[in-house]
DNA sequence: TAGATTGTTAATCGATTAACAATC
DNA sequence: TAGATTGTTAATCGATTAACAATC
């Protein structure tokens, strides 16, 4: 790592869509200024949580009266990548992947699924809210077309490393990925995994400590 | 916590969802022993990992051989409560619910959608799959009737308060809850938190930091 | 016995929290 | 100035890793 840029944990990142739509709600009544501490009883974390996570990012707030709502706002939204418009290709147009196309909470946050993808001839041009379900074939013509950034893989495990070779291939920089499968791309490419799975079977664990 | 019960890191049961698919790959090969060392490259972690996760529920391996892949696997099923079927209520009939419904990843860890139940009378009785969607004021009812443990709710976040309380009155154990809000239930009702957004922001940040 | 791999200890790394000086 | 709240330090807590004795 010779960029230059500090780290700070990972877990920070993972909040600061919390803060964000605390914030928007404050924004939304009006208010102001609020405190580390008003945010924190709202969200569920600790006051110093909150403050060691803003201070990564600079002196944002003002000793003694709080934070500025909208400046802080603006700031989430620039750490978090909001400011600019991102582009999605949402490949896989299952159920899981048509509910993404018409989820309004990527729209709330500086998110837009532009197209869908899929080889199954059957679902090509009846997407959801006006977008075009494309051929599989389409993916790097339509990448440049409609400048989507992050291929959204919600297809089958099997084939998922393929789609993701495509993607690569097609020159996404990211890839949001729903397929059970770990990856393996070029280290130049960003990978989220998003596994379903994970949440519920925490919770089935919990229920079954507790009532077997 | 004077249950007798150990605790172990959360992020150590947020991993078994993995070694479940890993062994169960093993286990379609016929593959009767593995490594730590083996799974780990899979997988993407540490094999020490693996061993000091695996150590927290016993001595589940044999030493100069592996693990006995079948054994393993079912004492993951019986850690995650994959050992008995868990049914779910999916409370919000939109996209993002009936994808869930139809969602295979569930049936494949022991946890069935048995109904879906929506305030909107146009979306009553045309569920997915042979499923029925009920006036979400029969849940409590076919709580009962269908031995539902578990509610999902994917309902937008205005009401997700409301209904989750509705969940709790209708004897409901637990709760995954997929709306971006704080739920303010009764401490013996396990929440499971399920936010999309947070993955693809973290990703859109790394975008942001990395290409601007 | 020789080789392999677990289970566990101790060291390291990373994240959270408490406390308070700085300062609005 | 008095009161409030940030920003930051140091202490604590928790999770990961390396190393190796135990043992198959």
């Amino acid at each position: 790592m010779a960029d230059g840029l500090i780290a700070f944990p990972k877990a920070t990142i993972s909040r600061f869509p919390l803060y964000f739509r605390v914030l928007t709600d404050y924004n939304h009544q009006d208010i102001a200024l609020v405190s580390s501490e008003e945010m924190a009883q709202k969200i569920g974390v600790t006051s110093s949580q909150i403050r060691k996570d803003f201070s990564y990012f600079g002196s944002l707030g003002i000793r003694g009266a709080g934070y500025d709502v909208t400046y802080l706002l603006d700031m989430i939204k620039e750490i978090l990548g909001m400011d600019k418009k991102r582009r999605l290709a949402v490949i896989g147009a299952g159920k899981l992947g048509m509910a993404l196309a018409g989820y309004s909470g990527l729209k709330q946050h500086g998110l837009e699924v532009a197209a869908l993808f899929d080889t199954d001839r059957r679902k090509w041009a009846q997407g959801p809210g006006g977008l075009t379900v494309f051929p599989l074939t389409e993916l790097a013509e339509q990448k440049e077309k409609l400048g989507m950034e992050i291929a959204v893989l919600t297809v089958p495990a099997v084939v998922a490393q393929t789609v993701a070779e495509l993607a690569v291939k097609s020159e996404f920089k990211a890839i949001w990925n729903f397929a059970p499968v770990r990856l393996k791309v070029p280290s130049n490419i960003i990978v989220q995994y998003e596994d379903l799975v994970v949440g519920i079977l925490t919770l089935s664990h919990h229920l079954a400590r507790k009532f077997g």
